[in-house]
RNA sequence: GGGCCGGUAGCUCAGCCUGGAAGAGUGCCUGGUUCGCACCCAGGAGGUCCCGGGUUCAAAUCCCGGCCGGUCCA
């Protein structure tokens, strides 16, 4: 299939005088009008000569350049959309939007759903994390973020729109017309593109060194090793933005090309003097022959540097890795604002994580760079570049200045254990376990920890591949499936799969609480009929309980699940029905009300906690029950009590607002484009048409459950509990209508309950347990004192008995652990005593023997083992415990012990 | 979702590997020194060793379970 040359034999190339030739580095086949064209115009089989062109000197930053490329196009017959967001939270299978086809997969890719235009063009800006290790090294070939420009063509079987002639056409005449690049400086590529289970010949459009576009087209579906071709050909075209722009600017890096004036406002922020940009368009031009996984080929690159500026290796050396740095914190700065702008929560798992790296990296290089500065200086001064570009950004501000801030301060923490883990580890030599281990448990990197041996005059080596071990050691991770969708057992979800689809009744009216239906299949205790008003687990909201009624029986139903579209009846116990049978239903509706109430509150709540704390509150997972609702959100900050009480009062404003609460069916692309993708904070539903619930100017959100029909009938909301339970997420609980009752009952109760166990009544519960505390207090104090006074009179009158040079102490038996080890200490405080304590334990006597510094306890010990003892000691303090004998026996047994010069 | 690290005096932590009388620094209190402050000296108060179970004569220490915090990976 991808040998294939057909594919690539367009009639354009052949009706405009285009050869195919073979790059003779590569070997890869590109189309060209240049007939002396030796090499395909790619890094690294050429270096950046664009660089020297005289051509298409427009000066185009990257605003114009986005401008000018969705603009050609419209003129084209291209209708502009607006990009997505670039967390791609239209979808389950990524995190970030990594290009613009994204932005229609799975469902206008697969055909279930309709483009919002087509043809269409869009600028998408998109994050990759893959060369996250190579920004700034390479001078601008690698960057986290970029906009895709993609104009796109979906042609349906009855559909055509264009293919690839056109494709490349457009290509051709953009690139001439609109850029002044001559066509024959043009090269097409032949390539092979395969991603997200899609794949296709594909062109890339190359001129003097630069990748400027790839042009795919969308043909099969892979399955495995096969390729079966798709319904739909798509037209998936990207066109670098920044690379039009630094193409058309040549400056000396593609970061002086993208941030313009911000380059040298960085330095300046950063206190850093600024690189010679001549030496950096040395750089630039060689930096094709960078491989950052190789590190020889870095240094290759700057001797080749030193050799063309005529500088020594170390000057050009140290002056390229300051450069590179700032163009890392630059790019990453780019990005951190992007993300968070869009709504992501820096935290320690998912996308969140995502973000935190990319600060921490960011945090990482100034350190590395010597410069004590805000982060969040640095992404105010992106914020203030591209804000009118992206007006998330500046309606965001505050969120995003102050998510960074707290990731800085988090990381801070982090650096100041640096010093102290260092020491505590130097003693001994520092290898790469200990690396590996201090980064895992403690996010120290390695390189901080080189640097600061380094101050101490210690070396430690860090390997050049330590982050892949790293990842190497966490490979074992399962993943787990969630299969269990459906809580029914596998061999009843396949019977009943094929069925019907089951009349969903709940859905027609949501407040029905009986109906009749006829049986189609019953499997013992499940059941599946023709139509039904039970609502089945799904959306956070548990299956309908209730009764079913046939011939005069009245069965209860437990629980209602669903497969696919078909609703099964859980019973209590089997019941054998005929297919065809009439049957009676009725749900138990103050169970149901209670879990609508739930559900529609935790929309409202959701939207007002959105309103409150900003566009990053994001529904993280929900569960409604006829209880309580739970709802988690992503947040960056605990929530403080009065912003608790100020989400409550606003759900409250709103139920007692009576707002209209509207169920409706939309087509999905139509719902994203009105909406946003914000309508998928409960999941993402997998259908062409979905189904909406608007809360009269409150929230719009795709959802499946049944709810009430006004704000008013929650009935009111409390919120019961608040709780961080994982990093960026909070736990919400709250309870709706009666329950609020039944909830203020619980606390009356467990009120009283105290009060009685305080012996006082429930208003005077505060000063009863402060008059405690302090009572409890006095008391410490005050046993406190008696035990010194009890251990002065003690030490006078304690029996004292002679053995030879050792003075044998005999404690009376001491109920008080505290007051007999304080005892034993004063004693033993001068030389040459021993003292002993025996105390009953549990029908037993136990023997506890101390001795002052110069004795020691084995000798004692041993006799009183040899004596039936079970015991031991070390040093200075020994315990046995003795089954039989008395008090007197034991004392002897010590004292002859001593006397046998056995301490 | 999985792994790792940590939780001991108000604060920062040692002790845990190898079970045997709960420690240091700092802060606090009292006194000395001083015109006074800082420094210095002496003395003192301050503990649910995160919680629960187990093993043991004996658990801060070993084992199991839980809670909380941190961190890495997906």
């Amino acid at each position: 299939m991808k040998g294939n040359q057909e594919e690539y034999r367009l009639r354009f190339f052949l009706d405009h005088d285009y050869l195919r030739r073979e790059c003779k580095v590569c070997k890869t086949p590109f189309w060209s009008k240049d007939k002396t064209r030796e090499d395909c115009a790619d890094i690294p089989c050429s270096d950046y000569y664009f660089l020297d062109m005289k051509e298409s000197n427009l000066n185009w930053s990257v605003s114009e350049a986005r401008r000018r490329f969705l603009e050609f196009f419209r003129r084209n017959g291209h209708e502009i959309i607006q990009p997505k967001p670039v967390l791609a939270r239209w979808r389950e299978d990524l995190y970030l939007t990594i290009a613009s086809i994204v932005d229609f997969q799975p469902y206008i890719t697969s055909g279930i759903s309709p483009p919002p235009a087509n043809p269409l063009v869009v600028s998408q800006p998109c994050i990759r994390m893959d060369d996250v290790d190579n920004v700034g090294i390479t001078f601008g070939r690698h960057l986290t973020t970029f906009e895709m420009g993609g104009h796109h063509a979906f042609n349906y079987p009855d559909k055509f729109v264009y293919w690839k002639d056109e494709t490349v056409a457009y290509a051709k005449e953009f690139f001439t017309k609109e850029m002044g690049i001559p066509e024959e400086l043009l090269n097409f590529k032949e390539s092979w593109w395969e991603g997200g289970g899609n794949a296709g010949p594909s062109f890339e459009v190359t001129v003097g060194g630069l990748e400027l576009a790839t042009l795919v087209f969308m043909q099969y579906e892979m399955r495995g090793q096969e390729y079966i071709p798709l319904k739909l050909k798509i037209v998936d075209t990207g066109y670098g933005i920044e690379r039009l722009a630094w193409f058309t600017q040549k400056t000396p890096t593609a970061f002086h090309a993208i941030y313009g004036e911000l380059v040298d406002r960085f330095f300046e922020k950063l206190g850093l003097p600024r690189v010679n940009s001549e030496m950096l368009k040395v750089a630039s031009r060689f930096a094709g022959r960078i491989d950052p996984d190789v590190p020889s080929t870095v240094q290759g690159h700057r001797e080749q540097v030193a050799r063309a500026m005529g500088l020594p290796v170390d000057e050009v050396s140290e002056e390229l890795t300051r450069a590179a740095r700032v163009f890392q914190v630059l790019d990453h700065t780019k990005t951190i604002a992007l993300m968070l702008g869009d709504g992501l929560v820096p935290s320690s798992g998912g996308e969140g994580y995502l973000g935190r790296l990319l600060i921490r990296r960011a945090l990482r290089t100034l350190k590395l760079l010597g410069v004590d500065v805000r982060l969040s200086e640095l992404v105010e001064m992106q914020i203030g570049f591209w804000g009118r570009d992206f007006t998330q950004l500046v309606r965001n501000r505050d969120y995003i200045l102050d998510a960074v801030n707290l990731e800085q301060e988090k990381f801070n923490d982090v650096l100041t254990r640096i010093s102290s883990v260092v020491s505590s580890l130097s003693k001994k030599k520092i290898g790469v376990e200990d690396l590996i281990q201090l980064y895992d448990s403690q996010g120290i990197p390695p390189d901080l920890i080189a640097e600061e041996m380094r101050s101490r005059g210690l070396r430690v080596e860090v390997p050049h591949n330590f982050y892949s071990i790293v990842a190497k050691r966490h490979q074992s991770a399962p993943v787990k499936k969630e299969w269990d969708s459906t809580k029914l057992p596998a061999e009843i979800a396949n019977q009943v799969k094929e069925l019907p689809p089951t009349e969903k009744l709940y859905y027609r009216d949501q407040y029905a609480r009986s109906f009749e239906g006829v049986v189609v299949k019953s499997l013992g205790k499940y059941l599946v009929l023709d139509r039904t008003v039970f609502y089945p687990e799904g959306g956070g909201q548990l299956g309908d309980q209730g009764w079913i009624l046939v011939d005069g029986q009245k069965v209860r139903v437990v629980d209602t699940q669903k497969v696919g579209d078909v609703v099964v009846h859980v019973l209590e116990k089997e019941v054998a029905l005929k297919e065809g049978a009439k049957v009676k239903g009725e749900i138990d509706w103050v169970r149901r009300f209670r879990m609508m109430r739930h559900h529609t509150g935790t929309h409202v709540v959701l939207a007002a906690a959105k309103k409150l704390l900003g566009d990053h509150v994001w529904q993280a997972g929900a569960e409604k029950t006829p209880e309580k609702a739970r709802l988690d959100i992503t947040h960056h900050r605990n929530l403080t009590r009065e912003e608790v009480r100020r989400i409550e009062e606003m759900a409250n404003l709103v139920i007692d607002d009576r707002r209209p609460v509207t169920p409706f069916e939309i087509n999905r692309t139509e719902a994203e484009s009105r909406y946003g993708v914000s309508i998928y904070e409960g999941g993402v539903p997998n259908k062409a048409v979905i189904r909406l619930l608007e809360i009269k100017d409150w929230d719009v959100e795709s959802c499946g459950g049944t709810h009430v029909s006004n704000t008013a009938d929650i009935g009111g909301i409390k919120i019961v509990n608040v709780e961080k339970i994982q990093d960026g997420i909070i736990r919400l609980e709250y309870v709706a209508g009666d329950v609020i009752s039944s909830y203020a009952g619980q606390l009356e109760d467990k009120l009283e309950g105290l009060a009685n166990r305080l012996e006082t009544s429930s208003s005077q519960v505060e000063s009863r347990v402060e008059k405690l505390k302090e009572e409890n207090e006095r008391m410490k104090e005050l046993v406190a004192f008696y035990r010194r006074q009890f251990l002065d009179e003690l030490e006078k009158r304690v029996e004292v008995r002679n053995a030879g040079k050792v003075k044998i102490v005999i404690l009376p038996a001491l109920k008080d652990g505290e007051l007999e080890k304080e005892a034993m200490k004063r004693l033993t405080s001068s030389q040459g005593v021993i003292v002993v304590h025996v105390n009953q334990v549990n029908g037993k006597l136990q023997v506890e023997v101390g001795t002052s510094k110069d004795l020691n306890v084995s000798g004692v010990v041993a006799e009183l083992v040899k004596a039936g003892g079970k015991g031991g000691g070390k040093g200075t303090f020994g315990s046995v415990m003795m089954e039989k004998g008395s008090r007197e026996e034991i004392i002897d047994i010590v004292e002859r012990a001593i006397k046998g010069g056995n301490s």
